[in-house]
DNA sequence: AAGAATTATGTGTATACGCATACAGAGTTG
DNA sequence: CAACTCTGTATGCGTATACACATAATTCTT
């Protein structure tokens, strides 16, 4: 099987197309964005908003590098967003001990926030699993963490060259 | 069950973190793409150009809004990622017969950009295909294109208000 | 055929995303 | 303590995303 094929099969590119896991993650994730931000369209707040002030609430205090890591967000990516919250005073953003660090706390303003998003939240997700079934979105759930795990792994040798 | 509570209740945080439909494949959507990105960089392609390209050359010559409903692609974002491959030489966007319309097709150099990618992609995708194996794979695929038309069926009526 | 409704697209604005790079504070080593 | 390294963040740049609004071309109505 020659691998390097001067003319394009398009039998390949269509199945190339069909199984791509991050085209289709991106598709989907570009979908469910679209119907919970309209749901959430009533609190002022983005999914993507929601979602760090939820972590935020969570994780108390955090430094940035550490929220980033379990949004699964770039850390100069989560630097803006939180800039957005910030803002919205949504959430503090302060120095710690180790003067380089930012701590991330929701404010009280962000819990309010997050109380008048909730119910919004559960017609979106509750529409989710209504349509594909509680233990398939389970299902998904769980191939969801591990295809983030997967995806962290450095394999795939030789094409990251990392720093040499 | 009170539903508007006055505090946040943090056993009730944990689980919609642990279960919104929306934040994981967000963040499944962004690891992926950077294991992907990373490993189509010798291309010079994106993940999210390579996939419109590749639809491009799947779906011939073909109107902006049909290919935006292919790719779950807001109509004006599509536009300006096609700027980007127009300028690179990649994609052609001509006027059809319906002067309106714009129609998008594949270039000869997008074509080579292509075949340099697909075994980059091959690389990407057989991580992927590895670490969670091609069963759970597929089912993921099925489950994602289900998400799609879910999230697309505008129920969620209250939180809907549409055009009055 | 003039006007209305519909369809296909583009622009302004704002957020979301990440790589490359720069910088400042903390720890380490001579 | 000076120099080096490591760590945590921020900025510049370019791409990706989508809503609100505007515009142009087609189709429908009367």
């Amino acid at each position: 099987m020659a691998d390097n094929q001067k003319i394009l099969d398009p039998q390949k590119c269509m199945e190339i197309g069909r199984s791509c896991a991050c085209y289709n993650l991106r598709r989907a994730a570009r979908a469910t964005t679209r119907l919970y931000d309209d749901c959430l369209k009533p609190s002022g707040l983005r999914t993507t908003q929601y979602s760090v002030l939820m972590a935020a609430k969570l994780r108390g205090p955090i430094t940035l590098t550490k929220l980033a890591q379990i949004t699964v967000t770039e850390r100069t990516t989560l630097t803006r967003n939180l800039t957005v919250l910030e803002k919205k005073g949504l959430v503090l953003i302060e120095a710690g001990k180790d003067r380089r660090e930012r701590r991330v706390s929701i404010t009280e303003q962000g819990e309010e926030a997050l109380i008048a998003a909730i119910p919004l939240w559960e017609a979106a997700q509750a529409h989710i699993e209504q349509g594909l079934g509680r233990q398939r979105v389970g299902a998904l759930l769980g191939d969801l963490s591990a295809i983030i795990s997967i995806s962290r792994t450095p394999s795939c040798p030789p094409w990251r060259p990392g720093k040499p």
